[in-house]
DNA sequence: AACTATTTGTTCGTATGTATG
DNA sequence: GCATACATACGAACAAATAGT
């Protein structure tokens, strides 16, 4: 530390401010802002995996060279980030979770909270892009594909998010499948309690049979105008 | 404190198991996730507006009745949120930023950095979108509409951040808006270097003149189709 | 059941850096 | 230059949770 302040001394005092323009801003970040930083890149660049512990707090000082309070700091921010979660006990430390559209969908979820748009407004949103997938599924679908939609449609109630993920994922897209799936998601999550009664989830039942035909039936017009009425059923928009 | 231990030890051993299946997990929360929750919900809910100041950190001591330390660890939190601005000196804190779609934008820019989907994906959800797009802007787009557009049009090199923003305010849906103008920034953020190169700008900007003609004679398939060459022009899918 | 080791959670005290007036 | 108000950082200590012995 001491080094460093001398060396500031000489550039400010014995080279003179000419001489400053040779160099860079150091851009003066915080130290747990950095530390933060690392650790994140980290975890997006695969160098910790799902589930991996990362160093304990301790380790961190000795790999920093900072103090507790900095390296808390950081992992606060990674923790607030959702990038790990955090167990205590002789066992406990910061695990890394699984980077997913999770991430999409809370912060879809927020900008809701914060009345960005209305429910209206996903809605929307969420039956224009809907109908592209239904009409892409039904373009794309396989005699396999087929048995496994078949699979759904033999429960007794059709669950709105599994056939929405398989239909999404007849895209071979995933950030299409991912968004898609986050804002049905966001939509339920948000979509007023008492909308959801017994005969409702029946209609949606039926929507969901008729999608899953129109896809096996490969007929893209079809498709997307099940899938339309399928989501209003499931948001009951009337 | 010692209250609560109280009351524990007269649940656990006086009651006995069977009456705690009553109870509801008390899920002991740190007091900094504690903090940073209500502090986060408060920006939410609009308590506080972007640019203002949270109180300082001595008046969350006082506020909520912890150290200093805790306190920070939430703020820290709340900055690795992209909450709050930090900043130092007499007349720094913890200033609270505005929700907006960089929120989903950068959720996405870490899925794609941790390879989540390919840009090959991306790209093609985003035609899609903006074809949609288009189309809705044809339809909706009035005489004043086409007024703005023209003042795009009529400058050297048309930006498609503007454009783009222009057009999908047309649909006058905000969640849409938001989401299409996040990809386009995601897309551009990601799309290799060299692929920018001074030909492409000048083919960009035929088709976003194509694309702003479509769309003043409300012709919705003409605007579908240029909005997708505009698209793949600025991205050169080839 | 009690003890121990490890790890995170919380607090306090102190010193320093930075910006305003 | 100085006082003030605020954030940044360090280090020591203790509390609490958890797993293993």
């Amino acid at each position: 530390m001491n080094f460093i302040i001398v060396i500031k001394t000489e550039i400010n005092t014995i080279e003179g401010k000419r001489m400053l323009t040779k160099f860079k801003s150091v851009e003066q970040i915080k130290a747990s802002n950095n530390i933060y930083g690392q650790l994140s890149t980290a975890i997006f660049d695969g160098r910790y995996i799902a589930g991996q512990k990362l160093p304990s707090e301790s380790e961190l000082i000795r790999c920093f060279n900072v103090s507790r309070t900095t390296i808390r700091e950081a992992i606060k921010g990674l923790e607030a980030s959702r990038l790990v979660d955090i167990k205590r006990g002789a066992t406990g430390g910061a695990f890394v979770r699984p980077v997913t559209f999770e991430r999409v969908e809370s912060a879809c979820n927020e900008l809701f909270s914060a009345g960005k748009f209305s429910f209206f407004e996903l809605q929307y949103a969420l039956l224009l892009i809907g109908q592209m997938i239904a009409r892409i599924a039904a373009h794309n679908c396989t005699s396999k594909d087929v048995e496994n939609l078949r699979i759904i449609a033999s429960m007794k109630h059709i669950s709105c998010q599994v056939l929405t993920e398989q239909i999404a994922g007849l895209t071979n897209n995933r950030f299409l499948t991912g968004l898609f799936q986050s804002l049905v998601q966001v939509a339920t999550a948000n979509v007023k309690e008492e909308r959801h009664s017994y005969t409702i989830s029946m209609q949606f039942n039926t929507k969901g049979l008729e999608l899953i035909e129109a896809i096996a039936q490969r007929d893209e017009n079809m498709a997307e105008m099940a899938m339309s009425q399928m989501l209003r059923s499931y948001f009951d928009d009337r």
